[in-house]
DNA sequence: TTTATTTGCGTAAACGTTTAAGTAAAAACA
DNA sequence: TGTTTTTACTTAAACGTTTACGCAAATAAA
């Protein structure tokens, strides 16, 4: 069946060259070895008749290169890594690299597996959105001149090429943005982490209340599931009648937030104002439509590819490269300004 | 920098020993080699001692096989796509296996061209949401040994391993809901294609109209682009004002089909029932929220990597296999009972 | 005791490339 | 003219595995 693929071994006898003449005018380092034109284009020609492709597993085992990006995230399916799936994708291929993925599921164990069999696999970069606790295997892969692009979040002190948004600008913004539409008691939900783009966004959230002069009110949430995160925004909600206006600090907790409001039976818009860190697909198709913090998606992988490209064709040991790009407050109805009937409060007799 | 890789040669010459036994001991031929326990310890002891890895690269150039899995979809970033992908890199990875992906971008170029890139590196098997078009290249694949197996769609008469859905009584149960619920002018709005899953659905469709009696009301739209399908629908529903639900026979539909119903300020509910085919993750937030087909995503994952690890174990050329698998009607409120003053054409005046 | 079999290993070839080093002929230079 | 340089190629080693084959020693069978 699986016919004996053609090698350039093959090529070079049919031609009565040798297969290093063959392998020259197939990578192009013809001219610069000073091959006849003439056998160039013998050699080109034969090539293209008997669809030889030269064995990509040989190539990669003699020169270490694999022509492959590993890109580690907590979860694809998350659609904002899916997301910037699509471009990394789209770009690497353009430049003849191909993606190997895995989701960590945000664990070390699980990331440190990915990592080391990628590694094994001797894949050419990284992308990755990493989970805390694996700063010294990463580190051990950037000692290696392997190069390593980290996005999403960063590790305070830790050396490597970033790609980042400006979190605590953004969600300032969004906050200011209801602040300015008369919303005086906005909450804040995010969960209980370390990992700096959460932190970051509390701190953007904190500084415009301040600002304002007025009451932080934060929700953490110890992430441990879906239900168990949606009862603590519902009980949250309660204790918190004051709430006039809402910010979700990430896509999850939007998708949970959204639960937690409909079990309330809380009118966005009316009961309660609400904008979403991240912008789904489908929140700005919501009546009312809900106002978003959108991340530039295919921003984020134009510059992981062009950091990426930069690392594999010039030297490693160059300064580190840190982008921080900015975010579009997509402002739609569930933020306008605030109606004289608003608030939790009015609701709670009914909120049993 | 990059420090030279412990080879297995390595290991041999500090056992003093051969590559032969330290290579039988590492892949687990050692008792069906007669190596003695003897032996067998003392390699195993200097292999954890050293960290010594084979070089993975160098055991596919020999082997031919690369423990990786071709995964091609239209576009991962579609939720359909990156919820299987979650699943496939679940169950794959327990094989040892990992994915390697890229988008088709529906088209045959791109589609070919991926498969010829994939191919050339060898991997062991393919995971493929087959694009119209190129039936040829992926025969030549399993003509060639190497397991595929296809989803989501089927080319008739085309022999291969699928994994489906039952899109047809799925379409039917969908529309019979509405039926049930008294409606009469039902709508479906799918695309104009051959693919076999838009056309089993609109038989679905069909089928539960005409045994209720009723009349087909269907709108297939040559999909362009999302601006022109917007318009497009709005048109449909404007021309159509009868209309008193309406199914919407993809995901992508769905969106675009929320985007027009929502420009034309129709209630969801009220003044128009609404079916999704695809459960999107925000649709059962929506007030009302969105009754919707889901497809049992981590089942279909499931049966994939069922086929193939039976494909990569056991001999190729037995009988095709073909799974059909049941969706589920998440039946919310977006599909309630008819209300006696539902029905577009009571608000046809304000459509301008 | 002789012969056959099993046990326990090692030797060396092969997979398909790339590339350093070499060589003969042609061209340029002195 | 003889010498050097350039042109146009070839030879062969190397990358790190796997595995067919071979062989000696130990054991079993006759």
């Amino acid at each position: 069946m699986r016919e004996k693929r053609l090698s350039i071994t093959d090529i070079a006898r049919q031609l009565g060259t040798s297969t290093t003449t063959v392998s020259f005018v197939i990578n192009g380092k013809a001219r610069e070895k000073n091959i006849s034109q003439l056998l160039i284009d013998r050699v080109e020609q034969l090539v293209t008749e008997l669809n030889y492709h030269p064995n990509a597993l040989a190539k990669s085992f003699r020169t270490g290169k694999t022509m492959t990006i590993g890109f580690i995230v907590d979860e694809i399916s998350q659609p904002f890594f899916s997301g910037i799936a699509k471009y990394i994708d789209e770009k690497a291929s353009a430049f003849g690299y191909n993606i190997l993925f895995s989701s960590t599921k945000n664990s070390k164990k699980r990331g440190g597996e990915v990592l080391q069999v990628f590694n094994e696999r001797h894949v050419d970069a990284f992308i990755i959105a990493l989970p805390h606790g694996l700063e010294k295997e990463v580190r051990a892969v950037i000692a290696s001149d392997i190069p390593v692009i980290l996005f999403d979040r960063y590790i305070p002190g830790f050396e490597s090429d970033y790609v980042l948004i400006d979190n605590e600008n953004s969600a300032a913004n969004a906050t200011r943005h209801l602040i300015d539409n008369g919303f005086g008691k906005i909450a804040f939900v995010t969960i209980e982490t370390d990992q700096s783009q959460m932190l970051d966004r509390t701190k953007g959230y904190e500084k415009a209340i301040h600002e304002a002069g007025l009451t932080p009110i934060i929700k953490k949430i110890n992430y441990q599931g879906k239900t168990e995160s949606v009862a603590e925004i519902i009980d949250f909600l309660k204790q918190h009648n004051e709430i006039d206006a809402i910010v979700f600090s990430c896509n999850y907790l939007t998708m949970d937030g959204l639960d937690a409001i409909g079990q309330l039976k809380l009118k966005i818009g009316e009961d309660i104002a609400m904008v979403s860190f991240d912008d789904l697909e489908l929140l700005k198709y919501f009546v009312p439509a809900i106002t978003a913090i959108a991340q530039p998606l295919e921003q984020i992988a134009d510059k992981i590819m062009e950091i990426l490209m930069y690392r594999l064709t010039d030297n490693f040991n160059k300064n580190r490269i840190k982008a921080v790009l900015t975010t579009q407050l997509e402002i739609r109805d569930s933020s306008l300004p605030k109606i004289a009937s608003a608030g939790i409060a009015l609701k709670s007799a009914t909120i049993q």
